[in-house]
DNA sequence: GGTGATAGTCAGCATCACTGACGATCAACT
DNA sequence: AGTTGATCGTCAGTGATGCTGACTATCACC
């Protein structure tokens, strides 16, 4: 991720108004931030999104995680796969329905997430500081306002 | 990609909080509007940006136009590859200097870029009606901000 | 004319997210 | 009970992406 420019301003003037490019970028930076912030955790930012789902409420299937996360099914079977190997989380068989499998904080990994949330934000404050408070609230609200906007047929 | 909510405040008090779950949804989003967008033309929207930097100004190497869009110099190649086979830009030896690839428009690819351009602005504009204009602009003016912040050492 | 750096290429690897298939299970209907 | 259709977890396979490392050809410099 070099971004040497001999030529920023022409960079700027082309790439700077893609929106594409934009929140490209934008990502990497931020995992640059984040990534470091939570290695100490033995966590990435989307294995803190799996723990945090998991600690908002009851135990959840496997399904409703992966739904609320916006990932696939299948690809939540190996993130929980090493959430568990790490002893963060817990599989067992739901015993209302059996095909469920239901996910759950070990005592460990409400410890690790606590500590680890902690480390994201500070990551993510640190990052969008060159905005200011008001221009990364108004940030994080334009990003919001635009997932949420429902699909056209 | 389901976001089927069965409980969507949750959701967004969790993760809408999350700027890497935002950034990243919001990229999600934003290909689904350029996709289609650019699909008549046979483009996707890095391929478009390589068109884009080539058609600036002089021609550039491969590598010159790699950082200028910021990826690897073995990812361009392979992207140089594509193009060409579309027959939308051509390499040829520099004679300056023998180690290097210029990489050109061809007529075609002059024309291809001006229309996939319009297309991408549309799917843009269209991604970001949401917002207004003002706070689209305020949202590409932070985006900017936050990609041109020198990381710390 | 020898040395070290640079540009393009390729092979290989890791990650990510998806598709398609499968078995187990459930719910509903008969 | 038995059948049917859907759901959940799992796995294998696929394609895209983006790296590293190695190689060749070329350049610049001394």
């Amino acid at each position: 991720m070099a971004e040497a420019d001999d030529d920023g301003t022409a960079v700027e003037e082309l790439l700077g108004a893609r929106l594409g490019y934009l929140l490209k970028h934008a990502q990497l930076r931020l995992n640059g931030h984040a990534g470091p912030a939570l290695a100490p955790f033995g966590l990435d930012a989307r294995e803190l999104a799996v723990l945090a789902v998991l600690a908002a409420g009851r135990p959840l299937s496997q399904l409703e995680a992966a739904r609320r996360l916006g990932v696939d099914r299948t690809t939540m079977v190996a993130l929980v796969d090493t959430l568990e190997g790490k002893g963060l989380v817990e599989r067992r068989r739901s015993e209302q329905d059996r095909r469920r499998n239901v996910v759950e904080l070990t005592e460990r990994g409400r410890r690790v997430r606590a500590d680890a949330e902690n480390a994201r934000e500070a990551a993510e404050r640190e990052f969008l500081a060159p905005l200011g408070e008001k221009d990364a609230t108004r940030l994080v609200k334009a990003l919001q306002v635009l997932i949420r906007t429902p699909d056209e047929p």
